[in-house]
DNA sequence: TGATCTAATATGTATAGACAAATAATCGTC
DNA sequence: GACGATTATTTGTCTATACATATTAGATCA
């Protein structure tokens, strides 16, 4: 028998496996087969379907890693219970996305310093006392309103190479995206009310309120970079979005 | 030969899949393979470790599926650039969170009404006009502190037994997770100055910042429901934590 | 030179069979 | 009925093989 013979009967190219996989997706996602809800056995799926275990497994184990169902051997697959709400936030890079929207892009670094870390850093960004580090200090703008103020720290052991840049021209955002592998991330968000510097340099009311976002990033448990970036609350929003099934 | 004689020769029952998995991840993680650079064939895996090509396979379809390589007839595996930068976003259950914590959760519903649609529901829960709608107020609190104003539209005929729902007991919030299954979800986070009703509600001063979520969810592109979370901004962090390899 | 055809190659999907490991169910014993 | 050992079932992992399919590099030809 060959793989061939497996087309889906109505001619479609789709493999197989893809085929019982959204089938089963369908199922469970549409809530017909509710969360606790037992899945075929694999040699029930694998007669349904006239394939071998294996396809099946793939498929299922699949669903296993994706969080739709859970396996226990012995017993069976079950749609697990109520998904976490959890959703992908896309963290932009600035520039590219205000381009993107056909608007222009400005830029202006305000303050950068090379130091050994303060008691400050270190509780921010997790180095050592007096490590090296940079601190930055930089303005987004889209059509040359401010829209962000990027306050940031770069781990200068982890990432030396961030002296020879020229950030008054690259913006330490953009450079660091692709720039600088990480394998853990943590963001912080909350709002706050803008301070008087805040409130001069992103040309609002002191007092308005402020989207700001935290970010900090690691490699291997090494700290990378602590940034903070403030939002005038009005127009910015970050939209997330999720759909289950990769 | 059997599988048995594949287990790692220190000993470790881990099985030779996840090896495989984990040193291909750490070489692209740790930036030894930059992005770009040619993972070994499948070929070359199977000589390396003396194992199936479908072992490889699967570890390599595996990292595909995950994002961090691409692969390409012909040409063969590559480590993919640069990762976009998302994260997951944790949508906490209130009750449960404050739980967590050992505190004291606190509940009060402080308005409901069924009708139809108006011209703002449709526009915010995307139902047809005059539609029925289940509208809810509420607040949450912990240890008797205001901490979040939920504000929820419900898309009664895609949940009718929310009718039945008493929600003067159950947070519309809790009963809705794990009761009704989504497919598809939005989120929009704001941070914006508390008006007057809200200031109060959350007592709070009158245009403090406030941290607000809003939060859409769909099944098969048919609406369910639409919430607004207002938290204070200053006692509500949401932390996001990435962290590659399922 | 440039376009086109061809063969080689790497991945994509699938099969059938095998043994391992975990665990629910059953049976036997006290 | 309670407890413990045994058995059966299901998933987890792996092998060796096969053919399909996309794509590239090289050969061929206009």
């Amino acid at each position: 028998m060959n793989a061939k013979s497996h087309a889906s009967p109505n001619g479609s190219p789709t493999a197989l496996y893809q085929r019982i996989r959204g089938d089963l997706e369908r199922k469970i996602l549409s809530g017909d087969w509710p969360p606790g809800h037992r899945v075929p056995f694999e040699h029930e799926l694998m007669q349904s379907y006239d394939c071998s275990r294996m396809t099946v497994n793939k498929v299922l184990s699949g669903l296993a890693t994706a969080g739709l169902i859970e396996r226990r051997r012995r017993a069976g697959s079950f749609v697990s219970r109520p998904r976490v709400q959890s959703a992908i936030l896309q963290i932009p890079d600035l520039k590219a996305e205000v381009e993107k929207r056909g608007e222009h892009y400005g830029y202006r670094l305000l303050a950068l310093e090379k130091r050994g870390a303060s008691a400050a850093d270190k509780a921010r960004i997790g180095v050592a006392l007096r490590a090296p580090v940079l601190a930055l200090r930089c303005r987004h703008e889209a059509e040359g309103q401010p829209f962000a103020l990027e306050d940031r720290l770069i781990n200068l052991r982890a990432v030396p190479e961030a002296m020879q840049q020229d950030f008054s021209q690259t913006p330490p955002n953009t450079w660091l995206v692709g720039q600088v592998p990480w394998t853990e991330a943590e963001h912080r968000i909350a709002a706050e009310a803008a301070d008087e510097a805040t409130a001069a340099e992103l040309r609002i009311e002191p007092g308005a309120a402020c989207l700001t976002i935290e970010r900090r990033t690691w490699r291997g448990g090494e700290p990378i970079t602590a940034v903070r970036l403030i939002h005038p609350g009005h127009m910015y929003d970050l939209v997330a979005r999720f759909t289950p099934s990769a």
